[in-house]
DNA sequence: CGCACTTACTGAGCAATGCTCAATAGCGTG
DNA sequence: CACGCTATTGAGCATTGCTCAGTAAGTGCG
């Protein structure tokens, strides 16, 4: 497929070649499911030898564990607000974000969130992992303006969930043709957040 | 594996035989991830060839729907409530049920959920009709004993989201073990109860 | 310059697996 | 019992995850 312009053999570093392979992985993520990659079409795109790729990733698992891992960074990423506004502007960004991320690259995202990789426990880890992140992002958020008086465990709970029902919010949202869309991203934004504190409210 | 107890080969009506072999699936499905479940292992298990099995589904994916609509329709079948309670018992015994179930085979439950089929959209597909049954019954639920003024659409998005936050929840807490659980199951469907309506409130 | 040395890289080949198809053999029916 | 329908087999193909012995590109040292 890319075999260097001239046909010759190149040689790059451990780390180049990696980092290529997980982003020939990310992109052909975008347009199918990832238990659907096959090492052959990773291999060809990189223009590279099947025994290559098992030079860098012993197994088809690790390459994937790659992969979504860079996946869920990339989404932290994205969605990271600007920590030198006030906590619930932060909120709204992040939220905002997110709900963009989910629209643009929605196929993909269910892939992520459904699909992880075929109920590998892995990939759920890494998925969790995702999730966990944002928890704990959140919960600072609400911390740096909160009374911290409740029994933390339930409240990272409460928000864990919350998120789940954000995430399933953006995904229907998302899913409608923009003329059925019941409200605008700036509503669901503000629907999420009053959600968030009706439900901590319990 | 099976054979009949005798060596004979053994013949069954297709419908039979489609049950078996989706009843072995359901089976299989408890101790592995469904894309790790393969033709030759359902096949030996059964006692019959790689190719009936072919017969019956035209392609491993067949296989794989057939086997998680049947999973959809179980979790559908375990909780639905007795019709003649009153609305909001019914609503409590249903999630106490969905709880139950989740909290007993949660590894399964996650693969269905999380790992569905690896992002396969034929999955992902079942996986969303499943969760609209239950949010047509939650629905239906509300109506009984409610106003009818809102929109209808908004309203859904909202139940269905909803679900997603009480899956998260059971999910979570089912994972912890018993004595770190910060709530009986009991509190937990009071909690996803008033969650529902502080969200429906919104 | 040239030699040794490391390691990125290849390609043949194996085993497992999804899938096809022509042939076979249970079972019901006339 | 014979016949026909079809459930069932088993050989075989292509793909794919994976291994491994060997090749060659780059680097350093005399």
């Amino acid at each position: 497929m890319d075999k260097s312009v001239d046909g010759r053999r190149r040689r790059l570093s451990a780390e180049d070649r990696r980092k290529q392979l997980v982003g020939i992985g990310l992109m052909m993520l975008r347009t199918q499911p990832i238990h659907e990659l096959s090492i052959d079409a990773v291999a060809a795109e990189a223009g590279i030898s099947r025994g290559l790729l098992f030079h860098y990733f012993p197994t088809k698992r690790d390459f994937y564990v790659e992969v979504m891992s860079a996946a869920g960074r990339r989404l932290l990423r994205v969605t990271k607000p600007d920590p030198s506004l006030p906590a619930d502007e932060q909120l709204r960004q992040m939220l905002l974000s997110f709900v963009a991320f989910v629209t643009r690259r929605r196929d993909s995202y269910i892939s992520f969130v459904r699909g992880a990789a075929g109920g590998d426990n892995f990939v759920v880890q890494v998925y969790a992992t995702t999730r966990a992140g944002l928890t704990t992002r959140v919960l600072e958020l609400l911390d740096s303006a909160a009374e911290a008086d409740r029994p933390a465990s339930r409240d990272r709970m409460t928000v864990h969930a919350w998120l789940a029902y954000v995430e399933d919010l953006a995904i229907e949202w998302s899913g409608l043709p923009e003329a059925d869309r019941p409200t605008s991203a700036e509503q669901l934004v503000d629907q999420a957040t009053a959600a968030l504190h009706a439900l901590r409210a319990l």
